[in-house]
DNA sequence: CATGAATGAGAGTTCATTCAT
DNA sequence: AATGAATGAACTCTCATTCAT
């Protein structure tokens, strides 16, 4: 009697494992994903998640870590080409707004880990929230230095940008189902690039000297 | 051993479970709230939360409705001695931001609520939730009717004032945090009349006919 | 604010509970029965079942005793005017089944209490279920000295005689299941007067000296 | 201080709980066993059966139909070697008198769940409890197909031997105590061939062609 | 008589985590 | 690298019962 014994890539296996986190988390949010299911959604043994990551807490980590490294990889990307703050500040939106909206899951994730004030987010994690917020920063100083922008409180605004596009994305089923049963509008069939360049022509004229 | 004979008083008993619950529901969020814990805060039976509210679930609908409504009435109040939609908006950014300040709990669960795409939101919480939007589909209404705003989409704006302002409340303590260790700027010391102030002047420049 | 108190009869309200207790007990047996739901079945407050009867146990009882108590009544009452033993074991026999049958619920009930080995089963219970027996036993020695039954082990016969009974009563809604969806004969249409004729038949057959 | 360490043997465990359940559902009924005490007796930890298992009602239909397959191998493989349908029904209440005695928890069990009409039983456990009635069924066509058996409703008779050999069992330690105090006969003494045979035979005469 | 608030003990179940293999 | 058996702690929820009014 052989039992057949699985033997994979160790690197896929730990990709898999944080691929289907990922998945996991963003649609359950973190306690209800418990790792028995995430360990036959991956077809893997429970014991291996945590031979590769050491707790349930640490693979949620690596799970945000690997979201808003991925993030800032596709914003700063984007941003060397641009000429003008403007364009830098339109490309940071609609680069956010199209990653936002096509993993629908992440903002989730990142509105529950920012509104859980109480948790002490860990350094790693910290670390890379803060590099995507420095990125909009030096925009913004850019963006003063030559005039463009005026009287700009960095976080006010970065929030203001962030916080629309994610409740926009996360409340998406809940619009539709609100447009159906009643009488009120809630933008229910804008598509992101509606989305995203309303909301970059408005702080863009939110920012904009007076004349 | 005597046994402490408790109050016998179902008003108080059923409010104070309702506000330790609306403390520990908000510091904590939903999962990782236990009702031995909060039974012990109340010093209270266990079983007294099943009496009073049938299930964690429904003590935690009662929950929301409670500070939706609290809102709501907050803001209908200030709302009917304003003049014009200008002042109107002021009003309504200015009571949320205090409200959402000084029950600092509040905004994380909205954002809890809202962004748990997975969760089924009862018909009644909806239900609370559309009348706040509502009262401020109302304003912009009247604001677009007598030419003070244009070019409104007024859920993409909501949410621009309400994402802003729940994420500043609920990340205040991690923005202190980070200013005090790096040379970032989080507006770490802005307080609420600040916030609100630069809020709604920054949404109102944003709404206001260009010259 | 006057408080409408229910001022019930003493006696009334007692039978309300013993009835509708017999009622839940016999559809979901001893332990599915909550005393909150009899309370409310009752419209009385659950305290008063305790006020009553000292305990759960204790109304238990007084159930079972009533029921027995009953049948007992019924089937001595019919004995009197018989005139041979082969007349009142049919009485008998056509008594209890009828009783069974009209009340689905106390076989249940008995067959629980006997089923249940490892309990104690409190002495006046027990007693009202040898009254029964005895009444039987009667029967059986009437019948041997006149010899128109041979070869009579009453516990065995009486066994018999309610273990068919009580289980055609208690099975009847499976049997009728079973009958639906297969080729099997589970006598689902039989009704108690065959039921019981065919029983006295073969127990009255069972029992004749041999030709 | 030392765990120690358990072992790892699933057959093992998973028979040791299946057994040790038989056990406590017999003697206590299905709502008085608690999973913690299942626990206990196995020594094993709690959360084990529902490794096994899924649930307490799970863990209870094992029980049943392990101990219905058991009966049903039992006889029918007896059942073979017969050559009257006489002799098969002799081997039938044999087997299963001796069956039931040696084994006192499996009528209680019985008896529970048919008595227990409110509860649906689940199909598994249904099919179970139908082959050993067809294997009856059988044993009745082939005598009346021989003229061995006349007027015969198999279903009323398949309860007279189950429910009087039934009741013989989970009543033993009740009828030996009436017998104790008071001038009752209760057959207390007598062994299960004396009852397997005294029940055959009535059977048998019942069944048999009037002279 | 009658009530509703209060209690304690325990129920079944889930789950992250570990360990021997 | 991979498995499945094993664990302990926690969780939500139920229930019979009591007590002050």
């Amino acid at each position: 009697m052989v039992k057949p014994v699985k033997r994979r890539n160790a690197k896929k296996s730990k990709k898999l494992i944080l691929d289907s986190a990922t998945k996991l988390f963003s649609k359950k949010g973190y306690s209800r994903t418990s790792m028995d299911e995430l360990a036959t959604m991956c077809d893997l043994n429970k014991a291996m998640i945590f031979y590769y990551y050491k707790s349930k807490q640490g693979l949620y980590e690596a799970v945000i870590v690997e979201v808003l490294d991925e993030i800032y990889k596709n914003i700063s990307k984007d941003s060397e080409i641009c000429k003008t703050p403007s364009q830098e500040l339109e490309s940071f939106i609609k680069t956010y707004a199209s990653f936002a909206f096509s993993h629908p899951y992440l903002p989730a994730l990142l509105l529950k880990e920012l509104s859980d004030s109480g948790s002490q987010i860990p350094e790693t994690l910290f670390m890379h929230m803060k590099k995507l917020y420095k990125l909009f920063m030096d925009i913004m100083s850019r963006g003063v230095d030559r005039d463009c922008f005026v009287d700009v409180i960095p976080m006010i605004v970065y929030f203001m940008i962030l916080g629309t596009l994610n409740l926009m994305v996360t409340t998406k089923s809940l619009r539709v189902n609100a447009e159906k049963s009643e009488e009120i509008d809630t933008c229910a069939l804008c598509d992101v690039d509606l989305i995203s360049d309303y909301v970059f022509k408005k702080i863009q004229k939110m920012l904009k000297e007076q004349q």
